[in-house]
DNA sequence: TGATATTAAGATAAACACATCCTTTGTAGC
DNA sequence: GCTACAAAGGATGTGTTTATCTTAATATCA
């Protein structure tokens, strides 16, 4: 509906990676399980988040992805803007070039607020936040029953 | 942002047709023109308003599309209903295929309210109100500035 | 040094959204 | 009926997103 595919793949994946112990690297491969998600594909979207300053990656054996910040520094708008690009939180809903307060939309002044919330969310929500969530064991990060989720680190 | 092209320009023409006078139909010509949108693809668009039952189409000469309803009947929610289809209102920010109050992905709590305001933004804005708003000068439809259009018009 | 494990990077492909083109079909007016 | 007109429908093209594959670079460890 809001996010890509691809935003929800980092989100996702910086959210488990935030319920892993501090300072030790991850796989790609762990991650991708661990979400469902295609490895190859994720691995690109991991890739694209080093460059946008959230991630370290480490090659080589004891190589993989690791947290750049503590997880409480890092927001939801970050990885947004990094993945989604800065049009994000500007562009009218209407897609009109221009549409500002002085010249808006006939939709401007009531989608204003709504964006304003959801810009609002996305920075209050950080990965330790959300992390928490997950460990608590009320919120769910995957679709993956954890049957399924078992089954594939046995046939590794 | 959250709303594809295709129901952007559906509803910018929608809101231009409103602002018409009632009962006349109007070209896809006349509508493309005046959006700035590609008059082809626009066509496609209007015909799949058609089969969602928004829109009357005539052939031939004296023909075009016509509003099946007043415009007060009509809300922006049936529209995107049409176009993006019914996951619109309910699938997961963060993709999951399973998320319900029961079975909550972490952003569930705090994605909710907004999505509702989202649904209640779209199903009260309707056609008239948003084309009172373009009529009354204050609010645009379009990015072409008045001296393009009737360029646009002249050189037909 | 060599074997192995892991990410990086580039090429490729598949699916989808967006857009165009051309032909067909239906309609109004003469 | 004939003609002009406008939408309908189908085929095709283009661009972007999503996904895969292959090779290169890099790090660890024996």
């Amino acid at each position: 509906m809001i996010l890509s595919r691809t935003t929800q793949y980092a989100i996702q994946a910086l959210i488990y990676m935030a319920t892993q112990p501090r300072g030790v690297s991850v796989l790609n491969r762990t991650i991708a399980e661990n979400l469902g998600a295609p490895p190859t594909y994720l691995a690109k979207v991991l890739q694209n988040l080093c460059r946008g300053n959230l991630l370290y990656s480490y090659r080589g054996k004891q190589g993989g992805f690791c947290l750049r910040e503590e997880g409480e520094k890092i927001t939801l708008m970050q990885v947004v803007l990094i993945t989604e690009g800065p049009g994000f939180t500007e562009d009218c809903v209407l897609g009109l070039k221009i549409c500002s307060d002085k010249v808006p939309c006939p939709m401007h002044a009531k989608w204003s607020p709504i964006k304003q919330e959801i810009v609002r969310l996305l920075k209050d929500q950080t990965l330790d936040i959300l992390a928490a969530a997950v460990m608590s064991g009320k919120y769910q990060l995957t679709d993956l029953p954890a049957a399924a989720f078992n089954e594939l680190k046995l046939r590794t």
